[in-house]
Formats: C-alpha cells, structure tokens, sequence
DNA sequence: ATATCGATTATCT
DNA sequence: GATAATCGATATG
C-alpha cells in the first residue's frame, strides 16, 4: 500500500510559479498550503531539471519564536528571513549538512517554512548521484530527499549559490518552486523535529503515512495520537 | 525498532 | 568556547 509513485519524466510535469502573495503571509499558512507543491531546480547545462514534491515542512515564527533563527534578531546570517517574501533561506549547520526555507510575511518581518522531505519525481538519478547513493530499488528512493540535510544535498544547495535567491522566478539561480494542481491528501500536524527551545507547539506538517516523510514511523502522522 | 554517538564548521556569546 | 532547524554508523532489544 505504501504508494511509491513511478518516476516520471521532467516533460510530463509542467509546474508553473508562485506568486509573492503566496509566501507574503502566516509561515503556518504558506507551510500549510505549500504540502503537495513542487520543489524544481533547473540547472541550465549541467544537468537535467530536478523536480519533487513537498512532502513534510515546518513553520518558524520569526522574532518571538524562540526555536526560529529570527529570534535573536537581525544578523548577517540570518538577513534573508527579514526581507522580502518568497526567497530563499540556507543556512550550514552541524558543520555538515545545508537545510534550505523560504522566507514567509511581508517585507521587514521575519517568518519561514523550512522543507523537511520531498517525494523526488524527475532526475533521480541526478540525485542519487548528487548524494552518493546507489538506487538499487524504490527501497532506496527516501535516502535521497526525505530529510532537509538530504534534500538539500539531492538538489545541490548550498549558502553560496543559493541563499537569497527568488523562488518564484524559474531563471533566479534555477532554483524555485511550482505547482501543479496537485491536491494534498490526508495532513497531520505534529511538534517540530530537531529543536530544544519551543518543542511542543505544533508547526510541522506532513502527507499522513507518505514513505517519504522523515522521522521514522512515529512522526509520518499514520499513527493514532495515543502514546 | 529505538537509542546513542561522532563528525565538522559557521555563527554568536 | 559552546552550540546547532542533521546524518549515518553502531549497539542493543
């Protein structure tokens, strides 16, 4: 029953923009409404267009949340988060791994959705190649974008290339996000991953029981909310 | 299936 | 100098 969707080829999927209004409002909104929606990277020459759908996301408050960059205030790092909405946010952490967010509100106010898991549907191979895993099997197919470390890795983000770039303009560093007419099926709400401060407001949000969503099976949003 | 831990560096105190 | 919106490997039930 686990629905591993064929690959399918960039061509048959013709994914158009969104508009700033999209993100220029709540994070819990935009991250609401941008499950089932399209992460696409067109890298130009080299390579072919990288297209998955959003699968698991999390909202970040701005100033007053304290589990978001936002809250100590404006800084070098994090300046994106206050600027205009609709752009990319990337930031390095664990001296490892890229997660990538896009910046949510009107211009001056901070606010985000960070992507948590997509279900790859074009250049898969690209992405596996991009983070070094063998596909041998549609067992395989999570390693590549379910997570933000991973995702970020399969669609070769990073800081230099991509923080502050426009998201809804496909030329913009081939980086940006479309939609389909996809509708979400079944959406569970639940605490947000991989945080200490404000670890129990409910801001992340995933495809109920989708084989792509990180977190293992206590966070795929298929199971009872009992212990 | 769940738990613990090491890697590795930009950023801020 | 400490910490972090993670991942992958290893250990144990």
């Amino acid at each position: 029953m686990p629905q591993l969707k064929t690959p399918v080829s960039a061509r048959t999927i013709r994914p158009l923009p969104l508009d700033h209004s999209f993100f220029a409002r709540d994070p819990r909104r935009v991250a609401r409404d941008l499950l089932g929606k399209l992460l696409v990277r067109d890298p130009g020459a080299r390579g072919p267009r990288l297209i998955a759908r959003i699968v698991e996301v999390e909202a970040y408050l701005g100033e007053k949340d304290p589990a978001a960059h936002a809250a100590a205030g404006r800084t070098l790092r994090n300046a994106v988060l206050f600027g205009p909405p609709g752009h990319a946010y990337v930031y390095f952490i664990y001296g490892n791994h890229y997660c990538l967010n896009v910046s949510c509100e009107p211009d001056g106010k901070a606010g985000s959705v960070l992507f948590r898991a997509l279900e790859p549907l074009a250049g898969l191979e690209h992405m596996a190649q991009a983070r070094g895993v063998k596909l041998s099997g549609p067992k395989d197919l999570p390693q590549l974008t379910s997570g933000p470390g991973r995702l970020a890795q399969a669609f070769g983000i990073t800081r230099d290339r991509d923080n502050g770039c426009d998201l809804t303009q496909p030329q913009s560093g081939g980086l940006w996000i479309g939609q389909d007419g996809y509708e979400a099926p079944a959406i569970a709400v639940t605490c947000r991953i991989g945080i200490t401060q404000a670890t129990e407001m409910p801001l992340r949000y995933v495809f109920s029981g989708n084989s792509f969503v990180s977190g293992g099976a206590r966070y795929n949003g298929s199971r009872p909310k009992n212990s």
